[in-house]
DNA sequence: ATTTCTTGGTTGCAAGATAAAACCAGCATC
DNA sequence: GATGCTGGTTTTATCTTGCAACCAAGAAAT
């Protein structure tokens, strides 16, 4: 979106998506598609941003397949943005953000809405990355490596 | 960074990060600084962007606490940039959004790097969002509450 | 049917962000 | 004490962003 020299031949799967949510409007949009908003006037007045850059972050999510234009729903002649599964594929790295934002970005007191189960009420967990025996892996646990398999092609 | 609108104001701990990290670069340097980069020119020449936005995202970063300037390390007088806790704090993050590329930016049978658990060299699990109780919870099993508590402050 | 309002979106233009390159300082090397 | 490498800053050109105004298609009122 904002480079020229694009990340889609990388072969790291942290850079490639960049294109498609590298701006920060865009997850703004998928937040609030997640909190169920559909049409784009309802997008504009909950982010407070330029219908012209609205219109055109719409546009890409959609080309990037992670929302989808539909027909209607109040019958109104317009459309609506809903979440694809691409879309809704993105709902940990958004459950990942708020939680470093509440750590890290209000002071210890301070109000701020909270994610919870809608079935109890209560507070989500914190996300944890585990290792297939199930110990939880901090990031010096990790590694990175080359590929999964040399996966011959010829 | 991209925007004079800030987000500070808010109550919503997705749109406030969005100052510290909220340009894409920063997020690539984050990702190299896990990977164990530390020099300037050890992120110039794994990112391939000019010295001078580098310049200014290392230093917008190390304004957000999420790096810090130590000394040196193998003796030259020159500094290097470390991950702070809070910059750790970003781990989940990059993991979120390092599956989501791998399931929806890479063809099947694609090469691409894999986040390996470095005891036993397995691929790590999937991140997976729970309640309280151990459900594994989808978007639409969730929902944002407006605060914790009251926290009556006068 | 004509005015009027709302929704969704496009088009200019000014301002800000980015990129490329030149430049510069500190240290090492020769 | 010239040359070259690392780690930047400054300069300049270009590209993107955002605001505001405008516009077209419904919907609603008259």
């Amino acid at each position: 979106m904002v480079k020229r020299t694009s990340h889609k031949q990388t072969a790291c799967p942290v850079a490639r998506p960049l294109d498609a949510i590298g701006d920060w409007w865009s997850l703004l949009i998928i937040r609030d598609a997640f909190d169920g908003l559909r049409r784009f006037g309802e997008f504009q007045r909950s982010l407070g941003l330029a219908k012209n850059i609205l219109s055109v972050r719409l546009r890409n999510l959609v080309e990037h397949g992670i929302l989808d234009t539909v027909p209607a729903s109040d019958g109104s002649a317009y459309q609506e943005y809903a979440l694809t599964e691409k879309g809704r594929g993105l709902f940990p790295l958004l459950v990942a953000l708020r939680q470093w934002g509440e750590d890290y970005f209000f002071a210890p007191g301070e109000d701020h809405v909270l994610l919870t189960d809608r079935k109890h009420g209560m507070p989500v967990k914190r996300l944890e990355l585990r290792a297939e025996d199930g110990r939880i892996l901090k990031p010096e646990d990790t590694i990175i490596s080359p590929s999964p398999s040399p996966s011959p092609k010829g």
